[in-house]
RNA sequence: GCGCCCGUAGCUCAACUGGAUAGAGCAACGGCCUUCUAAGCCGUAGGUUACAGGUUCGAGUCCUGUCGGGCGCGCCA
């Protein structure tokens, strides 16, 4: 409908160029929107309003110019001026039921097909560091990062997701030792875990299923202890690591190692598949050592000159390209340093033909933005290409306090606890609902207690309501196999007209949401459907014995069903059939 | 100290990127089930959009400042 009404437009204002009404230089873009009051019609543009200062005349003047050279539009039944210089449409009735026809033509894929630019995008999401379960914090930057695929699929483009697994590096060592001493203690060593390894209770049953498999890598306590002796916390735990690399050797060390990562990603990945959340690709940092991409990003700036050599370290010229500071990106012990990885990884991004590279990071990361776009920079690539979207925490609170979410420590609330205590559909509805940039308290006690009033059910409850409903027509006789045939002009009251409206917005609502990266605009529009149908649920008899009435006002209910189902879907939640 | 994000009803959040009278859900109050799902509907109440200026036909939205909150400023990841 827009495109028509733009283009109707766009002749208007180029007649009116034409007649030297108005400056012929002037570029105007024509934008509709849905009005917010039916006493304003369908659509209504503000162009008027737009060209009033460049033409020097009046808004209301020039609304009436512009509406005069309209061409006819078959849909449009009249247009009104209004306000300051608003110009509102009017659509005929008839033009109203166009969605219904379009729903029964194209069912699940109504909304849902939308072409765009076909780019390929890659959206990376969560990339938690395997050490440990996924909490209640990655829940949000999982639900967001997927919804968004979901979104930008719908809206047309090519979409691939990836999880980056931080497989390399001092963190998965921690790791892999906090395993090691748990083993070593469930062998009766008199060792105590040391205050900053990985506290948690996933650690210790790994530690005794390797003791009960082989106690072969079992090292005297005070073999242990001695290596400590005069250091602080940090680089006590470094010794540590050295030690057991050392006395475990390549292979045992690897046991270790190897047992944490696999099993903790296992989990990982897992939990994510429950939550409905599936990649197209796991990309191992580890993968980028052994492919020698990394060194080959680092020649490649040595190559160009952005690298240089100081206090032993090799240093990336970020300041050349808009970071605040230059940044280490070999240290001094000749150990690449993560961001060295990152540059390595987000050039591979690019390398594999990507459009867009989409990043949902954490807000805390936002500090590193510049210093990634600026080594594309380096390297020849262009920055715009990448795109971070950063997720603001949820705070949890439980019994009106703040809850911790150090996985170090142990102490968090897992995000398999919350899908288990208030359901995968819920949870994500529910973090799929805020904007990703708004910080949001998410109040753990509240989300238990009103799992029957979240919003999700709302909308659910208008899906399985229909289905029940046409069930029970099909049960006393009725006839529901051709509703598609209906006759939709049986379609006119207030209620009706609203609904039509609606349905027919999902595609430029889903068009909306993918290029504002916002899916929590399905949420709300959702809504929006699920309170129009409720209140015209309450308001109607739908299974009466005047076929025509009944089958048309059927229809629509199923068009609605439809339409819940398509949009419940972008969010990776489910239509139940019944409730 | 510098940088990024945020501040909207008692609470949790929207508001079509500058549009017309700022909207929902919880919580509160009053109604609606002999009927196709009451996990629902209808209504009442609740606001100086943190504060002060500015930009213009028009500001919750843009610019400046102040206050308040979150996060960041490693040869950590």
């Amino acid at each position: 409908m827009i495109p028509q009404l733009e283009s109707l437009f766009t002749d208007a204002i180029a007649q009116l160029k034409t007649n030297g009404v108005l400056p012929p230089d002037q570029s105007v873009a024509i934008k509709f929107e849905r009005t917010r009051q039916k006493e304003h019609g369908d659509f209504a543009t503000n162009v008027a309003l737009t060209l009033a200062k460049p033409a020097k005349k009046n808004p209301r003047e020039i609304a009436q110019l512009i509406i005069d050279a309209l061409g006819d539009a078959p849909e449009i039944d009249k247009i009104e001026l209004a306000g300051p210089g608003f110009i509102n449409l009017f659509l005929k009735q008839d033009a109203r039921y166009e969605v219904l026809h379009r729903l029964f033509d194209e069912g699940d894929q109504f909304g849902l097909t939308a072409q765009n630019s076909r780019d390929k995008i890659l959206v990376e999401f969560v990339s938690a560091n395997p050490t440990g379960p996924l909490h209640v914090g990655h829940g949000r930057g999982a639900a967001y990062g997927d919804a968004l695929a979901r979104v930008l699929s719908a809206a047309g483009h090519q979409v691939e997701s990836e999880y980056y697994v931080n497989d390399a590096g001092r963190q998965m060592d921690i790791l892999a030792v906090s395993v090691w001493i748990r083993y070593l203690q469930s062998l009766g060593e008199d060792i105590a875990l040391p205050t900053n390894a990985y506290q948690g209770a996933y650690v210790e049953a790994m530690g005794q299923e390797l003791a009960q498999q082989d106690s072969s890598h079992r090292v005297a306590a005070a073999q242990l202890l001695s290596t400590q002796q005069g250091l602080d916390e940090e680089a006590a735990i470094d010794a540590l690591i050295a030690l057991a690399k050392q006395t475990l050797g390549e292979q045992g060390y690897a046991i270790f190692f190897d047992k944490a990562l696999n099993s903790i990603l296992d989990d990982i990945r897992d939990d994510l598949h429950e939550f409905g959340v599936d990649y197209h690709t796991w990309f191992s940092e580890r993968s980028l050592f052994d492919q020698g991409k990394i060194q080959a990003a680092i020649e490649q700036l040595k190559q160009s000159g952005d690298v240089y050599e100081k206090g032993g370290a090799l240093w990336f010229k970020g300041t050349a390209y808009g970071d605040e500071k230059d940044r280490v990106v070999v240290r001094e012990n000749g150990q690449p340093t993560y961001f060295a990885s990152d540059i390595a990884y987000h050039k591979d991004k690019i390398d594999r033909g990507f459009d867009l590279t989409i990043n949902v990071w954490g807000s805390d990361h936002h500090g590193y933005i510049p210093r990634v776009k600026a080594s594309l920079q380096a390297l020849g690539l262009d920055p715009e290409k990448l795109k971070v979207l950063l997720v603001q925490f949820a705070v949890l609170y439980r019994s009106g306090e703040k809850v911790g979410m150090s996985t170090r420590s142990g102490q968090f609330v897992t995000l398999r606890d919350l899908r288990k205590e208030i359901g995968s559909d819920a949870a994500r509805f529910f973090y799929a609902m805020r904007k990703s940039e708004q910080h949001m308290d998410f109040d753990l006690d509240l989300a238990k207690e009103q799992s029957n009033d979240n919003p999700l059910y709302y909308v659910q409850y208008a899906h399985a309501r229909i289905c029940r409903l046409v069930t029970t027509a099909q049960e006393r006789g009725f006839s529901t196999g051709n509703l598609a045939q209906a006759d939709f002009s049986q379609l006119s009251n207030e209620h009706e007209n609203t609904l039509l409206t609606l349905l027919s917005r999902l595609p430029e609502v889903v068009n909306k949401a993918a290029a504002d990266y916002e899916p929590h605009q399905i949420n709300y529009y959702l809504r929006d459907v699920a309170t129009a149908f409720h209140s015209y649920y309450n308001t109607s008899k739908f299974l009466q014995a005047d076929a025509p009435q009944r089958d048309a006002m059927l229809a629509l209910c199923s068009a609605v069903r439809q339409v819940l189902k398509n949009g419940l879907g972008i969010l990776g939640v489910s239509a139940p059939e019944s409730m």
